[in-house]
DNA sequence: ATCGCGATTGTCT
DNA sequence: GACAATCGCGATT
């Protein structure tokens, strides 16, 4: 019988060149599907960014809308720092801050392909199933051991990192998960097919 | 595959 | 006092 070929890397994929955070001094929605494909770990531990969306001061989905309090005041600072939130009064999630100049935007991070510390990430979320790992923002977060300790952070500075892709994949937008406003707006980026996202994109 | 639900707490009205 | 940028589980189609 022929082997099925498998699903995950043997061996996690060299990594590029490390991304600057003047990277994020620009629009929102260009940053946004520019970070599809590059890979980010946390002291080490991390994998590909497969999934995003994207937040702009003047939508009522995003945090900064209202304008800036104690909890999104980074959102209002330069760009290529890392906002954390609490989700539900459980999970943690995680924005790169992008744009100066008081756009308050940011990118959620929604999904990675694990491909570094896969065994760390299975300890913390207590799973063995690699494709359930980081399939969304707040497994993620508990994934790569990420809590409001790590919001307002350099994100080119340890124990953030951020690395360049190697190729620029197909990537395929729709609307945003789980808001209930300005949710026609098609700021979710995603890599195409990939088996690691929070959910399907529509077809 | 899709649906409904409970958990749990910071944040803002 | 209402609600939320979620998740995992169990029931149902």
């Amino acid at each position: 019988m022929a082997q099925k070929p498998k699903s995950t890397r043997a061996t996690a994929p060299r990594l590029g060149k490390q991304l600057k955070r003047s990277f994020f001094d620009r629009s929102v929605h260009e940053v946004a599907p520019d970070l599809i494909g590059t890979t980010f770990l946390v002291n080490g531990v991390g994998g590909i960014i497969v999934e995003v969306e994207a937040y702009h001061q003047g939508e009522p989905a995003a945090h900064s809308y209202r304008g800036p309090t104690p909890r999104n005041q980074v959102m209002f600072g330069p760009p290529g720092f890392s906002y954390v939130y609490r989700s539900y009064g459980i999970h943690w999630c995680v924005n790169f801050v992008c744009e100066g100049a008081g756009t308050a935007s940011a990118v959620l991070i929604r999904a990675l392909e694990p491909t570094h510390g896969i065994a760390a990430m299975a300890r913390r979320r207590g799973l063995d199933d690699v494709r359930a790992l980081c399939s969304g923002p707040g497994k993620l977060c508990e994934a790569l051991g990420i809590t409001i300790a790590e919001s307002e952070l350099a994100l080119d500075r340890p124990p953030l990192a951020l690395y360049a892709r190697a190729e620029t994949p197909d990537i395929v937008t729709g609307v945003r998960i789980g808001i209930t406003k300005a949710v026609e707006l098609p700021w979710r980026y995603g890599v195409k097919g990939s088996k690691f996202l929070s959910k399907p994109f529509a077809r």
